[in-house]
DNA sequence: ATTGTGCATTAGGCTAGGCTAATATTTCAA
DNA sequence: TTGAAATATTAGCCTAGCCTAATGCACAAT
């Protein structure tokens, strides 16, 4: 109807993805957090937010809050798409480690066409999620995943105790990737929370036979099922 | 000394892979010639150029003639190098016909860092070619194709009668390369020149037993060597 | 010598994306 | 309710790239 979509530049695809992942987790969009963490200016975020919302890639509520439209979520959706079957790539089939297959795909993703995307799918057996747990577009059974969200915590609210299965580990920070894989906290494994203690906001783990200890903070960013 | 090496945008790739590649044909390179290469308007051109030069990637004869400098040289080969590997990967393991792979691994080119091209090339078992034939920058044996080309011919230049190997084909043009590569003139097949009609403008070979026929043109489009 | 023709170059304009430095607004807390 | 802290928004400036429309220039053929 309205004409051929315009094709999205990276500053764009940056701009949606960040939105998507927010939304993914339940956080509020605003554009002061956006400019955060896409490390640019607020006053450069606040372009690129008016300047999409033009476009119609999102819109922006009264209390400014952003979501994105229907064309702005299939967008970012594809590009997800092709940055989590690029990690998968990479960890799967070049041997990168998690914590170098985020920057790497984000790099990627850019490049990667859907007829690229999907071959790569297939030579990856289609996947579901990537390496660190999130759901990949377009996947068998993605369209169910909001469901599946209601069954999941975050690692700090499991009581003492309680034997879990971690579904999700943060995508991004880079040292904290390199803890968690080395400690087999990745998805699929089990953990049981051996001891909760908020005066000190900490939580110790046993994981494949071994303790470990992280912040209540840091516990917040995993996801986990409780068995 | 001079500082870090900034790093290339889309178009300065375009360019800089562009002039590589006419160097490496032995074609002059001239502003205008990239602007129509690179579907931009001379005006375009003349600015990018001039970007470059400033940048010392380029440089620009008084006779108007642009060559890449050492350094915009280091910077094509390794463009061309993650171009070349993507297709071969795009057309070995995702099994992508070449007409596709070229425009693919050009949207892949700029994404591929330099450490997922290393571990691109192990997985592709060091490829000293891409699928045309052209060779792979940073492969065995890099440093002696310049030698090599001494021995090649267009095939244009071949007298009948005599059979040759093919080396390289063309990787832009769409069409053509799917002709080419459904009737088997593809690097490393043989081929026997058995008629050469100058007065129309037409070559005619016999290639895995069946007779084709092409232009002239198109014939010094085609890299080979005499057996 | 002159006139094309092909190129280079300049002029002038536009958008996306960046930035800094104000200047509103909100919003939350005391 | 009143202020301080967050946010949003505006103004103003910059570069890369891209365009069209002149204009300049040089070489080549007549």
């Amino acid at each position: 109807m309205a004409g051929v979509a315009k094709p999205t530049s990276v500053a764009t695809d940056d701009f949606l993805t960040t939105v998507f992942r927010f939304m993914e987790e339940g956080k509020p969009v605003i554009s002061a957090r956006l400019a955060e963490t896409l490390g640019v200016s607020p006053a450069t975020a606040f372009g690129t937010v008016r300047r999409m919302a033009r476009d119609g890639l999102i819109k922006v509520s009264r209390k400014k809050e952003i979501a994105l439209t229907v064309s702005g979520n299939k967008l970012a959706e594809e590009v997800i798409r092709r940055h989590r079957l690029a990690e998968r790539f990479l960890t799967d089939v070049l041997n990168f480690a998690w914590h170098k297959a985020y920057s790497e795909a984000h790099r990627l993703e850019h490049g990667i066409s859907h007829e690229v995307a999907d071959s790569l799918a297939k030579l990856l057996n289609n996947p579901t999620t990537c390496p660190h747990g999130y759901p990949i577009p377009g996947s068998e059974g993605y369209a169910h995943t909001k469901h599946l969200r209601s069954h999941l915590k975050s690692l700090n609210e499991i009581k003492e105790g309680t034997t879990v299965t971690v579904k999700r580990v943060p995508e991004e920070d880079v040292e904290l990737l390199q803890y968690l894989e080395e400690h087999n906290v990745s998805p699929s494994w089990t953990m049981k929370v051996l001891d909760v203690a908020d005066f000190k906001g900490t939580i110790s783990l046993e994981v494949d036979r071994h303790e470990i200890v992280i912040s209540t903070d840091t516990a917040s960013k995993i996801v986990v099922k409780p068995n």
